[in-house]
DNA sequence: TTGTATGCGTTATCAA
DNA sequence: TTGATAACGCATACAA
């Protein structure tokens, strides 16, 4: 016999497979002498339960899937470092298995993990994303999710109108009180880098938005300010190269960046011209990465520990499988400004 | 109802459960009418198979599993990132699952994914790890994992003695590729960023082995020039910083890193003190990670493209679960030195 | 307290 | 070509 099963461990011990498996799930009162010959058997024989055959019977998978329908190759970026450290942090004390969800990332009209899920593979989805990764889109993709029927978490993502389990940042805007913080600093001029990636290459964010944010605060900006790119092909950088280039008059005193990666890129932007932070340019990003601490300059970030989010969306995950049946809930993780050397 | 299984299908289309099956899994010759009510029926009811029953019958769990064996949080490193795309891409391809093991990366002696492969949940095994994340212990966890008998491949890993399957880079070593670079390009001082994390903090890394290399290549260092840490907590920007932080005459003309993220840490401390990269300092690193294009100033990398490796991992660890009696056997991933603009 | 019988949803074997 | 039946390994209702 290669591999022992439980039948095997019953034989041994000469009691019956139902005595056997009662004793091992410790569903047996007491049986003094028994339970100890059975746990001897099982020890002697090596013997370790079947993970398919209890699963089938159990009519659970005793594991979850993560979805990542990102528009570029997953890990790829440090926001999603973190949120997947805080997730295997948290799988590890859950003893459930953690799947990632097959999927090619340069679709972006398909969600994934449904395979996952309708194959009895897995309990639950957590999805995470951006509200960028998925523009208009992410209506469809939640109801889609839905029709499965199965505990489904969004992280760190969909803001729409559907009702759905979500993991979010409480209290202000994160972008907000940066900016607060900057207008209390004294930082008059402020820029922006942002990240959205559903804009064309080269193409500026939009203004007026940013500007109106600005205005009660006391705060100026221009359009020329704004830049935009990913961290991880050094657009971002590049971004940044090109908006701090300008004479001390012709540039932003301050600069918010949405997402600490971008913090990072700014920041190597700005030694590079040879700006001092924070005397020449302060920084803040809205991600609070682990990054963040490491940088040149320690980044003043802000928002909740992306890493806290992920551990909060493997706990409601975990709510929801043993508790299906209730109204979607935003699980709020909070979280505040920590100002370090680069304001 | 709830859930439709197989034996719905074949009630539905007015056939036996084993008819539907075999129709259902292309292994019927050919049944133009009933195959088509079969596949109708599947259709109709939106039948999907129960991958958790497929399994336990099949004797095999369409899955493998990721042991990341690391001291500290997973997906903290640039390699590890790095590594994980590729084997997520490669994955993708061959529709098994991935799961990551459960483990506790604080506990150093334990080695992990062993009861995913004893609970049959997964049917083979990829190992990341650094050989410094294992130091003596590694012959240890060779044996610990070989005593399963189930596939596994190391990846990135593993020189010791026994004999294992496993994924290395192909040619010279990549460090001493990055100093014949050097060399060619008449920098005749050299230091070393490294991030051994079995070493005491601020102890540092021993001189003389590195001397030695240097030696017939005519390039010169010291001591002082030698630094330790890990980029993800800053330690090996600082470590760079105290390097660095000399008059022009004290420091290397060169720094060689063992790892593309100590270059970024290094060129950020370079960038800070204002040295011009390369002009007074030439940056070259030794993980070919994907962050070596983006950084501030691209750099010069030596190595196969981590991603690769991981994706040869993956393709390896397939063949061995096909015909698993095979001789422990190394691939080895091609790959050389990449010119940027840091050198 | 322990044993017997049954089913979870498949696929495989073999007879019809 | 099709269908009945037997596993796969486990957990559990129920009988003893």
């Amino acid at each position: 016999m290669p591999v022992p099963t439980i039948t095997d461990v019953a034989k041994k011990a000469g009691v019956s497979l139902s005595t056997a498996s009662d004793i091992l799930n410790g569903k047996l009162k007491a049986t003094p002498a028994t339970a100890a010959r059975v746990r001897e058997a099982a020890r002697e024989l090596g013997y370790r339960p079947n993970a398919l055959a209890r699963r089938l019977r159990m009519r659970k998978a005793e594991a979850f899937g993560l979805v990542v329908p990102y528009r570029r190759p997953l890990f790829s970026s440090a926001l999603l470092t973190d949120l997947l450290a805080g997730i295997q942090a948290e799988q590890q004390a859950t003893g459930r298995n953690l799947v990632l969800a097959a999927g090619r990332y340069d679709q972006p009209g398909e969600v994934y993990g449904g395979d996952l899920v309708e194959s009895r593979a897995v309990d639950g989805l957590i999805v995470i994303g951006t509200r960028e990764s998925y523009g208009r889109d992410a209506g469809r993709d939640v109801r889609e999710l839905r029709r499965l029927s199965c505990p489904v978490v969004w992280l760190h993502v969909y803001e729409g109108q559907e009702p759905v389990d979500r993991v979010a940042r409480a209290g202000p805007d994160a972008g907000e009180e940066v900016l607060r913080h900057f207008a209390a600093r004294g930082y008059a001029s402020v820029g922006r880098l942002t990240n959205r990636i559903n804009r064309a290459p080269g193409e500026r964010p939009e203004f007026e938005p940013f500007r109106k944010r600005l205005e009660p605060l006391g705060l100026v900006s221009r359009p020329e300010w704004q830049g935009g790119g990913e961290a991880f092909d050094g657009a971002a950088f590049h971004a940044a190269m090109e908006l701090l280039r300008r004479p001390a008059g012709e540039r932003p005193r301050a600069l918010l960046c949405e997402g600490d990666d971008l913090a990072v890129a700014a920041l190597q932007a700005a030694l590079g011209l040879g700006l001092r932070v924070p005397q020449d340019l302060a920084l803040a990003s809205t991600n609070n990465l682990s990054l963040s601490q490491s940088a040149a300059v320690p980044l003043t970030t802000a928002g909740a520990p992306a890493s806290e989010l992920g551990r909060a969306a493997v706990r409601r995950l975990m709510e929801l499988i043993e508790r299906p049946d209730q109204a979607p809930q935003t699980v709020e993780v909070p979280g505040g400004l920590i100002v370090r050397a680069s304001t």
